[in-house]
DNA sequence: GCGGCATTCTATAAATCAATAGAAATTCAG
DNA sequence: CTGAATTTCTATTGATTTATAGAATGCCGC
């Protein structure tokens, strides 16, 4: 055997074309969230990179590509943080916190991908928005199944609606999620505090 | 006296100005619903109208005078509704029950105007959209009072975040009122029960 | 029918933007 | 250092788009 590959061993001292792939992707997110898909132009996108707008061509072939790759982008560890707690030993109400948690935060830490994909990926032409479709539909599916669960075990009324259950939580915390992009004061502990109570028993009004 | 106005007796034979900016700016809510303000093209605006691109520019000074007004058209209906519901003298439940239906029910009949304020209002220059606002921040707070009272009542607990809870509504509201408009085939009525519903009481979860 | 006003049209200016081609620069292994 | 591969740049093309100016058309009272 010769030495060791050196890819691997040696300190990286550049990045990597899929690092620097990863970064023209955020930049993107991060342009696209602020102006939308069609009021951004790629020149901005390639200022908040430092290179200049025809380079970007060496990352994306098209300004829909960008699109659809920070979508895909946004999904991923979105749908991922939604299998490992469905699939942690939680209780419900738990496990309800911990995703409105995690849905919440993304839209405080990470990058602006999942902004984008809920209000941008219609913009993508068909073939591409079926493309990530499937991502999206699993996530909503996911806690779908846990409502539809915890019917099953009885701590849920029979005549509960999973499905809507499923989209409310979706859509409320998306819609809080916008919120806490345009507002850094909004405190996201809180704000799953209230959401989760929420979705539980609601606002507790009691008939006078 | 001479003769009664004929602007007002005599049967009109053709459209006011007015009648035909209204329905210019009905087409804009339409095509920016579809395609977003930077997606839209003041030829799809007059293909809508069947005139031509140019000729737009008779009733608007600008693409986003367009855009401003479409803002405007959408608010003013929304707030009217909201202060009629307020104001009278149902329960409190049923004025959620109201507003919620009359949130979703704009969705599906109206144009696209309430959609794209809440999706496109954003890529208004600032002075524009301070103008419109101040609407939507009284629809809010009417909401928002509509709580006040019913914790004040002790009808809600003395802790509720009024704040919360009417931003949460209106999200819930807006996020169905999206799928409303891709989706013909959900109803109108029973969303508007659930969400009252889920909005009072969550989703009944009982600990095990 | 005529004069004036309202409405729409044609044609075009000016700016912007996505995408490409090929040259330059940088990096790196041998 | 040298040559090849990678990465970025320059320059441009072609298409699109907003907005304007002025001509043409339609409408109405008289």
């Amino acid at each position: 055997m010769t030495s060791a590959n050196p890819v691997t061993t040696t300190i990286q001292r550049k990045e990597t074309y899929a690092q620097k792939r990863a970064r023209a992707i955020a930049a993107a997110a991060s342009v696209f969230a602020e102006r939308g898909y069609h009021g951004a132009t790629t020149k901005d996108i390639a200022d908040r990179l430092g290179i200049r707008q025809g380079s970007l061509y060496y990352y994306f072939k098209s300004k829909e590509e960008a699109l659809e790759e920070v979508c895909i982008l946004a999904l991923r560890d979105y749908v991922h943080a939604m299998e490992q707690i469905t699939s942690s030993s939680l209780s419900f109400g738990e496990k309800i916190f911990h995703i409105v948690h995690s849905h919440l935060s993304s839209y405080r830490d990470d990058n602006e991908a999942l902004k984008v994909h809920n209000d941008q990926r219609l913009y993508l032409p068909e073939e591409r928005r079926e493309r990530i479709k499937k991502d999206g539909s699993r996530y909503r599916v996911m806690l779908e199944d846990l409502f539809h669960q915890e019917v099953l075990n009885g701590t849920m009324p029979a005549d509960t609606d999973c499905q809507f259950a499923a989209q409310s939580v979706i859509g409320l915390c998306n819609a809080w999620g916008a919120l806490i992009i345009r507002d850094p004061l909004l405190d996201v502990e809180d704000l799953t505090q209230k959401c989760s109570t929420m979705v539980l028993n609601g606002f507790h009004h009691q008939h006078p």
